[in-house]
RNA sequence: GCUGCUGUAGCUCAGAGGUAGAGCACUCCCUUGGUAAGGGAGAGGUCGAGAGUUCGAUUCUCUCCAGCAGCACCA
């Protein structure tokens, strides 16, 4: 055989024959890189130390310091493993597939009871009597017929379903663990003994569907995490500790925001503090969409089934619409209403109300417009998904040659909205003309181009989704990352070429004719409670100043500081501060524990000192000590700082 | 909507076929205390809803509702 040459990262060159395998260089290089490796990569493909390379390429050795190849392996190897210990202690299961995600890995098996939270301990158990086994991970390359009357022999017809769907005269890679075998792409470990047998965690049962879709049997689900040592797993656990710290429906319910009760599902009842919360971002909105040249409308929240039917979204979306009857006794004539589930159909109302020249154009509408949408059950999630929520929805009608601008518009105000609160970092999605679509060729070509040319302009990333766009254009999605680094889509800018024709929004252009003017749908935050629920998370409820609900609490040290106490209050309260007088019968210990568990950011703790001085002691949250200053001073300091960004 | 689990005081949770308990919070009393829980007393629950089994159900069974995890869905 002709000898290849190969490529090492560091720039060596190595000649073998063909043919060699990754563990023969490796045994080739050093006996202990062969104990250590794991698996190798073949120009940039990552592959199995088995697998013979038969033409001159670029390689690498892996081994247990390469993160991404070693944690892809140890948590694609435990999924297998996991199937064959739940093979070993059931034999009736069937098994399906079973890939590596984020932090793990999972795998979907047929069963008719399903597996309890002491079953899992026993899988545990056996996948640890398998990894002790150190058995070697060996593969080969079969037909589909094989594969097949295999499959159909060992009672797995999921398997049989999966190699039907491998296109005919494929080879398929067949694995074996030790006697336990499965249809896999691959790479695998060398042996099972390469799995961390102490840093791996089966986490959770769940139900799936059968390849995704819900019209498809049931499966049950094995969650697991596996790491390469026991110190990851324990910080991977103590991160979902953490998480579960910052859980907005926790910290609603510790600090007073809201609350959901079963009369109302997925709908919001908002506390005075939540509901400052709300107001304070509303406020903000509200400033900066005016200072772009929004004008802010309000529509009916009950509108005739007639205009849903013109918009089109009675056809589409009535399953998830709330309907309304009107009774007899109070209606002349018996309608069926519906509750808004989008703002855009009304907008159209308002654009529609009186002749529009191109002379208003672009003209943007925007609503805090109250919505509803009749979510399934199992889709709510607290104030991340609900049935009645209130968008930061605006609508600029413009002509075909006005996108781009208003494009950029747009990008810019999210960018300076996001930072304000918080949020740094976001990534753009564009999505492209779908197969079925509305509207011409031209006007496509047209609207992405402009889009893409905004994003350009203003020279940020972005990823593009092709096909993924709605049948009426194209759109941006905008997909922001919080503190403990989870990715939101919030905000969106779609194009529209079909909702102003479908209900007749017109101008009258330059040449005197009348147009149909692009709509843009558009939202920053998109929903408030569901921007709210990741602020909460993304400030762990510890807001700046400007946002926080309860800004200031003046603690009374000794109640002969009553009055001052009071006076301070009234001092802040006239500087639009958010100050509350804590003059009960407690201890300042109680009240500066009590005030900092309920995340409050700044505590102003009077005793007779401070009386007597015309001083506070200022305590910031987090702060182990405090200090002492003026009450003229602090006032202004606290004023300045409780500003909103954009009106400082 | 689907699979599984859960539903007891405002919150976190314990409990049992004979009609309920703890801690925190709440109210009152004592205490005036200098930066993350001072002490005492008290009040508070148709045990998610309905039906069935039973002498008796909050406990067992069924149905429904809601929540949680995941899946599916998300204009």
């Amino acid at each position: 055989m002709a000898d290849i040459s190969l490529t090492l990262p560091d720039g060596n060159q190595r000649i073998y024959a063909a043919g060699v395998t990754g563990m023969d260089v490796a045994a080739d290089i050093s006996k202990s890189l062969a104990k250590s490796a794991i698996s190798c990569s073949i120009n940039g493909k990552h592959s199995d130390l088995s697998q013979a390379i038969t033409e001159n390429s670029d390689f690498a050795i892996h081994t247990m310091k390469d993160d991404a190849q070693a944690l892809e392996l140890i948590r694609h190897d435990a999924a297998h493993i996991m199937a064959r210990a739940v093979q070993e202690i059931w034999p009736d299961v069937r098994v399906t597939i079973g890939p590596v995600i984020e932090n793990g890995f999972y795998y979907d098996f047929d069963r008719d009871a399903p597996f309890t939270p002491e079953d899992l301990g026993a899988i545990e158990k056996k996948m640890r009597e398998i990894i002790n086994k150190r058995e070697p991970v060996t593969t080969e390359l079969w037909d589909r017929n094989r594969a097949i009357k295999y499959y159909e022999a060992n009672n797995e017809p999921y398997k049989v379903e999966l190699v039907g769907m491998i296109p005919e005269g494929e080879n398929l890679r067949m694995y074996w663990h030790g006697h336990w075998q499965d249809l896999c792409r691959g790479p695998h470990l060398v042996h099972t003994g390469q799995v961390p047998a102490d840093a791996f965690k089966l986490q959770s049962v769940a139900g799936a569907y059968w390849r995704g879709d819900s019209k498809n049997k049931m499966l049950q689900r094995i969650y697991g995490v596996a790491f390469k040592n026991k110190l990851d797993l324990k910080a991977h656990l103590h991160m979902l500790e953490e998480a579960e710290k910052r859980d907005h429906r926790k910290l609603g319910r510790e600090m007073d925001l809201f609350h959901i009760q079963e009369e109302a599902p997925g709908m919001v009842f908002w506390h005075p503090n939540g509901w400052t919360l709300y107001r304070i971002l509303q406020d903000y909105m509200r400033r900066r969409q005016i200072a772009d040249g929004y004008l802010e409308i309000n529509t009916p929240e009950v509108v005739d089934r007639k205009l849903w039917e013109a918009s089109g979204h009675w056809d589409k979306y009535r399953e998830n619409m709330f309907i309304t009857e009107i009774d007899e006794e109070h209606a002349n004539e018996k309608r069926t209403n519906a509750l808004k589930p989008m703002n855009c159909p009304c907008h159209v109302q308002v654009y529609n109300h009186g002749l529009k020249s191109y002379r208003d154009l672009p003209l943007r509408l925007a609503e805090f417009g109250s919505c509803h949408r009749y979510e399934s059950s199992g889709s709510m999630h607290g104030l991340m998904r609900v049935r009645g929520f209130t968008q930061d929805d605006a609508h600029i009608f413009c002509t075909e040659g006005q996108i781009a601008a208003e494009t950029k518009k747009f990008i810019e105000l999210l960018t300076r909205v996001y930072r304000d609160l918080g949020f740094d970092s976001f990534e753009i999605k564009f999505s492209t003309r779908p197969d079925v679509r509305a509207g011409t060729d031209e006007v496509w070509d047209q609207a992405e181009e402009a889009l893409e040319a905004a994003i350009k302009a203003l020279g940020l990333p972005y990823e593009t989704d092709p096909g993924e766009g709605a049948f009426y254009g194209p759109k941006l999605d905008f997909k922001l990352t919080d503190a403990i680094g989870r990715e939101w889509q919030l905000g969106t800018f779609q194009a529209d070429f079909v909702l102003p024709e479908r209900l007749g929004a017109e101008y009258v252009g330059e040449d005197g004719m009348k147009h149909t003017p692009v709509m843009l749908h558009r939202a920053t935050l998109g929903s408030f409670e569901r921007f709210l629920g990741v602020l909460i998370e993304n400030y762990a409820g510890r807001f700046p100043l400007w946002l926080a609900p309860r800004q200031i609490v003046v603690a009374a040290i000794v109640s002969d500081a009553d009055d001052y106490v009071l006076e301070v209050v009234e001092a802040l309260r006239a500087r639009g501060l958010r100050a509350e007088a804590d003059i009960r019968n407690e201890k300042i210990n109680y009240k500066v524990r009590e005030h900092s568990v309920g995340k409050v950011p700044v505590i102003l703790a009077v005793g007779m000192r401070e009386v007597e001085e015309r001083t506070v002691s200022i305590r910031r949250l987090g702060d182990k000590g405090s200090k002492v200053e003026s009450l003229e001073a602090i006032v202004t300091e606290l004023a300045n700082e409780a500003l909103p960004p954009d009106l400082r």
